[in-house]
DNA sequence: TTATCGGACGATAATACTTATCATCTTTAA
DNA sequence: TTAAAGATGATAAGTATTATCGTCCGATAA
């Protein structure tokens, strides 16, 4: 699996380091939109001289080489998209709360390949502003 | 039309003063996703004397009393939406330039008003990330 | 109109998050 | 194996935003 990251890093064109690797690891075993720190506490069970600015710059360098995806919206601080599955947000209006929800099962399928002043579209994004079921009731 | 504000004011619970009056006139005059120093850059030309956290606090408050409706993503910073149509946002993935789209021209038009887990819908929110015209040639 | 009181204001300190700097160490490619 | 390029860790600096607090303004009642 070293071996594995090993390749992952050269068909990205990113050198491989030990810290690279533990980081990918590490985030690739979270769920949902976790936050550097919160990466970097994980990281730094494993590799304890391991350096905040490491694990920026490396967050920063893994979604510019295409290994994950940002999804910054609605946080105050930089998120990592950790859901491989299309999916888009549910944002609750009221406590905030942000929730995954299938592609499929938003009922929404966009086709258009190019809209207004030829903007060529590469992906769609959809936020789905609303109410959890926990604040309606309340 | 200080009438109007006033009135405004009483219609979204909240006083009103001399410095929000004019943050919202100015506010008014902008275009696209304008912040907060941008903002503040502006009203200080009116009031000379307002401070940064008066616009910081007053922006927020319009955006929770429902006055103005923010848009965040993508930017390093609080932005609110001036564009009072109802529209998208294409964002380039290369310059990252954001162009408010019209919801019809989106060509996408969703219907659900609840979604899973009983998630009640208010509105959806598009991001349509792909590549400008500027970027294509280039 | 004036007194009163709660909220708003301005100045600025503080915080949160992120990036820059730089000396040292590791990877890569020859 | 070795030199060059790039990565790391420590930490200073920067940016955006929020908190604090003494003073002042605006809404309401008299």
């Amino acid at each position: 699996m070293q071996a594995d990251f090993r390749q992952l890093c050269a068909d990205h064109g990113i050198a491989m380091t030990h810290q690279r690797q533990v980081l990918y690891e590490v985030m690739q075993g979270m769920e949902g939109h976790p936050s550097p720190e919160e990466v970097y506490a994980l990281v730094k069970k494993k590799v304890p001289a391991v350096s905040l600015a490491t694990v920026y710059k490396n967050i920063h360098l893994f979604v510019e080489s295409g290994i994950f995806r940002k999804m910054s919206m609605h946080h105050g601080s930089v998120r990592v998209e950790m859901n491989s599955e299309d999916h888009h947000h549910m944002v609750c209006s009221k406590c905030k709360a942000i929730t995954d929800i299938g592609e499929k099962e938003l009922g929404l399928s966009p086709t258009q390949r190019r809209l207004s002043d030829g903007f060529l579209v590469e992906r769609y994004s959809v936020d789905v502003i609303g109410l959890c079921a926990k604040c309606q009731k309340a």
